[in-house]
DNA sequence: CTGTTAGCGCGTTCAG
DNA sequence: CTGAACGCGCTAACAG
């Protein structure tokens, strides 16, 4: 009945009103109650009960050096399962530090990238975490983010020396190529991302210095790097299992790709279409890989990990904020063969 | 040179001093610019630019009647790929309307759940969204919530009138269990859910239904209800499939419970035990379901498309804010036969 | 068209 | 131990 509609909070001064005490009494109470008298902190607490009374987290990061607590995420595509685990694995490590996370979506835009980046600022964010999504690195210089610690997950961007969280892209690649070639494998193909992507790039790297050091040529026809997402990557295989030539093994360098891969080659198996169907390399795990009617070897690693690797860059530099030099962490991944 | 290594903003004023004009006539500036003269516009902007200047969001939101332009949005698991695509569908909603989302886990923990949306309230949120945790309804209130507008998604709290989405789990149940039916199963095993748990509770409704209506009798010994993870569900459908009377189908009633059984299924048929392996109804699509060593019916919904849902509830009631009726949306869901 | 004043909710500083 | 005053960054409302 005394609310008025418009949803208005109750602040902390009506808790004081109500407790009988002055504003600064009420606020000395909610920091922890030093120099309180224990009445005058049961009246404020049953004042802050009665009236449903919360903090304004925003008033109070208005003061100069009260952090505010939060931490800007954005990454290219929350729906992609990987990036849902790096989410959870940075709230919750954001969570251990009392801080909450805010977080977008760029969809691989960046222009996107730009905004949310611009929106983070805006409202404080105490750091940032991020998959960027391209090579223009200028709206990601530090100034430009007026000095706000930035962490950068999964890709590098030329130019920039900020704190940065890998993972082993080259190596992973490389130890899944070589799996192929000594099963005997010859005639391989390649689905990958985007050349620009950073992480596309290093995959094919690591592919491309296994194929080398064996001596086995690289057909650029069974190569395929332009897919960001299942279809295309189905469409892909097709394309490369219907030439004279099929390969006999495919090298996928993430987890989009490598489901459409396997999509096209149950369909192939589904409608009786001649084999020998391709055995696969997935840099990316996917649920229940051990049951693909083809051999699947699964480069794996732990998004989530990789999330808190991230969130603890940037807490480290959070807390101790002695301008050390940028540090990489390049995260190990594992093999696990069918 | 000029800033202090403490990474402080800028604020309008140094924009202000730096164009020569008054802190009004740059805020004016940066609100679109109406009556202020070209010129004064123009070397506003440059100093904006000069000093990587970002309006104080916080600040702008302290004046009453000011929205945050944030919505809080609490979900019980992220890594699991659904709520990954929950928060997405909310996520671009919410861009859409220039709002941007703060998202918490809660991990079906109530206290977390509490905090969270304390803490979501603390930051004026304009409107939460969430998959609620349980049944107890105290700390969602509306008058509790400072009456923050709240819509529920997947899960409806006892009790609690607000704006829901939610699926057709018992239709949806009903019709995978009567498929298993017709196809002449009557030994069906049934994976789910803790019972307390809402939809636990509704897509067992369904199931039990279609069981009923075809006299045929549910054997306990085969119902499993209590699975929140791939693992308990893996140990659960193993347990069934040892029995001397092993069930010749099972009823999945989500995603982990469904991954768990197919895990445990796969590595039976791997060693070689004795069939007939049981086919198998998930609620909630999974990738390459069509890759499956068993028959695995699919009832199908958008995960992506139940956070639009729930987005476009919100914005309903910000918008028109007629305090009407709560309202509840029921989407519907696809049977996929193998 | 532009500038001044005032106050949003809170907590630090300084008086009582 | 308690309270009053001030200011954080910003923008309505009111002069000019």
């Amino acid at each position: 009945m005394s609310k008025p509609q418009g949803a208005r909070q109750p602040t902390i001064k009506e808790v004081a009103n109500l407790a009988g005490v002055s504003p600064m009494t009420a606020s000395r109470t909610l920091a922890g109650g030093r120099n309180v008298r224990p009445d005058l902190q049961e009246r404020v607490m049953a004042a802050v009960r009665e009236l449903g009374y919360f903090r304004n987290e925003n008033a109070r990061s208005l003061r100069p050096g009260q952090p505010s607590g939060l931490i800007g995420i954005a990454i290219t595509n929350l729906a992609n399962p990987y990036y849902g685990s790096f989410a959870l694995g940075v709230e919750e490590v954001a969570a251990e530090h009392g801080r909450r996370i805010i977080l977008g979506n760029t969809g691989e835009d960046v222009a996107r990238e730009r905004q949310l980046v611009s929106d983070f600022i805006g409202r404080q964010v105490d750091g940032l975490i991020l998959v960027p999504t391209s090579g223009d690195a200028a709206h990601l210089r530090p100034e430009r983010l007026g000095h706000v610690p930035l962490v950068l997950a999964s890709r590098r961007v030329p130019g920039l020396d900020v704190d940065t969280v890998l993972l082993d892209d080259v190596g992973g690649s490389y130890r899944g190529t070589i799996s192929l070639l000594d099963a005997g494998h010859t005639r391989i193909g390649f689905l990958g991302n985007r050349t620009s992507v950073f992480t596309g790039e290093r995959r094919y790297r690591g592919f491309e210095r296994a194929m080398t050091e064996r001596g086995v040529p690289i057909d650029t026809a069974i190569v395929a790097r332009d897919q960001q997402d299942v279809d295309a990557a189905s469409r892909a295989a097709r394309v490369m299992l219907d030439l004279d030539e099929p390969p006999t093994a495919i090298f996928s360098a993430n987890n989009r790709n490598s489901i459409g891969a396997l999509r096209e080659i149950g369909r192939r198996i589904r409608d009786g279409l001649p084999g020998p169907h391709p055995s696969m390399v997935s840099f990316d795990d996917f649920e229940l890989s051990e049951l693909m009617p083809v051999p699947v070897t699964v480069i794996d690693h732990d998004a989530r990990l990789l999330g808190r690797e991230a969130a603890t860059l940037l807490f480290a530099r959070l807390d101790d904020d002695t301008a050390e030099a940028a540090r990489t962490v390049e995260l190990p991944v594992t093999i696990e063969y069918p």
